[in-house]
DNA sequence: GCCAACGTTGGC
DNA sequence: GCCAACGTTGGC
């Protein structure tokens, strides 16, 4: 028999100059690599932490306004960031090898978009939520969220999940 | 495009 | 192992 743990909540960031919700919408099978992470917090998260079954907000990062726009699923787990051994890339690390991959990446699919986004305005005025990561220390690119977190945002932003 | 915050690197 | 220099992120 297999425990199945309570599934978490996540924030992942995208740019969406680089890649955004529409993207995701639109990839084939609307799955989606979460790659290119070269922080050891995240990294940590994405190889240890993030499972199957997790949710996840999508968050628009680097605009005039930055927002939650949707909701996605983990579909993969942690497994080593290929990217990161490929030389003519960007996220080229030299460091990193088969035996030792150093980063990590895992599978998102697209779930559902928000009725409405949340703007990162909107959620520094919550004091519900005051102590998310995204308030406090707006730097790291994948982040937990609480559950109660979790279902304020998506009440925020006028969505029941399916 | 500026710059504050933060993480990493490397000399000592 | 400290810390200055540097690079990156991301809000504004």
């Amino acid at each position: 028999m297999t425990m199945e743990r309570e599934r978490r909540y996540w924030l992942f960031k995208s740019e969406p100059g680089c890649f955004s919700f529409e993207n995701l919408k639109n990839a084939p099978g609307m799955t989606e690599k979460w790659d290119g992470v070269r922080n050891y917090q995240a990294r940590n998260l994405l190889r240890d932490e993030i499972r199957p079954g997790d949710f996840g907000f999508f968050y628009h990062s680097n605009i005039s306004q930055p927002a939650i726009v949707g909701v996605v699923e983990v579909v993969r787990e942690g497994y080593p960031d290929f990217t990161a051994r490929d030389p003519s890339g960007e996220h080229f690390d030299p460091k990193s090898s088969a035996e030792n991959p150093i980063w990590y990446m895992v599978d998102v699919r697209y779930v559902q978009p928000l009725a409405q986004q949340v703007t990162l305005d909107e959620i520094k005025k919550q004091p519900l939520l005051a102590g998310m990561e995204l308030v406090k220390r707006s730097r790291l690119s994948v982040q937990p969220v609480r559950p109660e977190e979790w279902e304020f945002l998506l009440h925020l932003g006028g969505t029941t999940l399916e």
